[in-house]
DNA sequence: GTCTATACGAAGATAGAC
DNA sequence: GTCTATCTTCGTATAGAC
């Protein structure tokens, strides 16, 4: 997940320039959000940020879409390269990504952006990425929990492929409740969260 | 809450017939959205579907954002004008707004692009109006939760209001990942909640 | 391959006539 | 109250310089 660019979105020259203006690119465009926002940015006010013309983004871009789907992904890879925590319980790892998230100036506000852009008709690059990514997390978190089942650490009076669909739903909506209302206690509320799947 | 148009936004001449017309424009918009999608419809496209000029439109909705509020204000207003539910609880209150949500097409799509919108810096109008709308769902299905504490149906070993954070944010998340996926069961999964708040 | 210059149509918004 | 005209800016596409 963290290794390199694994994007298949955008993908243009290999050569070692290109590469790296692409890199440099996406470090930009992602101070340019956390300033100004993802949804009232444009094209062209991210590429006078970057000093290059508007059209050289679509050189390496296919879209503006495209590159704020980039951005967004190159920005989740980039932090905290590795941790493994083999003891994490599936909530401490969402837990672990919210509070993570919402460290980054402009980062929950450009997923909102993006996911209420896959969900409108015709943005099938966006839903193709957000649905593989939800199922990916959906899969991750649902085998945690069974394996905390058969541990006896988590109840198994409810489905696990459901607590899964509720923990990730949990932390996208209180992510976006906590920027609009910090005295919110994201981590803790999150948590409260781990007490309710206690056996 | 679903008597009259209470909306502060966009309020305009209060004369019959700049109300009706303020009606039949709201009216017609979220038919258009629900075919169309909000985050790709236009104003010029809401006004030729209406048979006006865009800016008609703009004489009563100072802004393309505030007539998607307003037209999500109204939407939601319409609905199921009185269902008195004394023996509700806070995952049943949820989960039947979800479902009659899911059912409007467009409806998720627009409060999802609403949101985005609102969390964006100078969106001080969606800021105020879903702020206000996140405090007072929170704030009644808190008081559900504390009542049912009390009546020993839901368990007392975790904050009400937090419990009440947690199932906005899992109501409002599953619903995108439904219509990004209809294969999640989303009454089933919202109601595995209610298991989890069991004493 | 990388990038600038430029053109196009559509968008949100405003001004002023009727 | 509603229109037409107009302004600015937007995303996108293409041609061609280096």
């Amino acid at each position: 997940m963290t290794s390199d660019e694994a994007s298949v979105i955008g993908r243009r020259g290999s050569y070692a320039k290109g590469v790296a203006r692409r890199r440099e690119i996406l470090d930009r465009a992602i101070e340019v959000f956390a300033e100004r926002g993802a949804h009232g940015t444009s094209l062209r006010q991210i590429a006078q940020a970057i000093g290059v013309s508007h059209a050289a983004l679509l050189h390496y871009f296919d879209s503006r879409e495209q590159l704020l789907v980039a951005v967004y992904e190159h920005a989740e890879n980039t932090r905290d390269t590795a941790q493994e925590h083999p003891e994490f319980g599936a909530v401490d790892l969402m837990v672990d990504a919210a509070t993570e998230n919402v460290r980054v100036p402009g980062m929950v506000q450009l997923y909102s952006t993006l996911v209420a852009a896959a969900l409108e008709a015709g943005s099938d690059d966006g839903k193709t990425f957000f649905s593989a990514r939800f199922d990916t997390v959906r899969d991750d978190l649902t085998a945690l929990l069974r394996r905390d089942q058969a541990a006896g650490l988590v109840r198994s009076d409810v489905d696990a492929a459901e607590m899964a669909s509720l923990l990730v739903a949990a932390s996208d909506g209180l992510q976006i409740q906590w920027l609009l209302k910090p005295s919110i206690r994201l981590e803790s509320t999150l948590r409260t969260f781990a007490t309710l799947l206690q056996p």
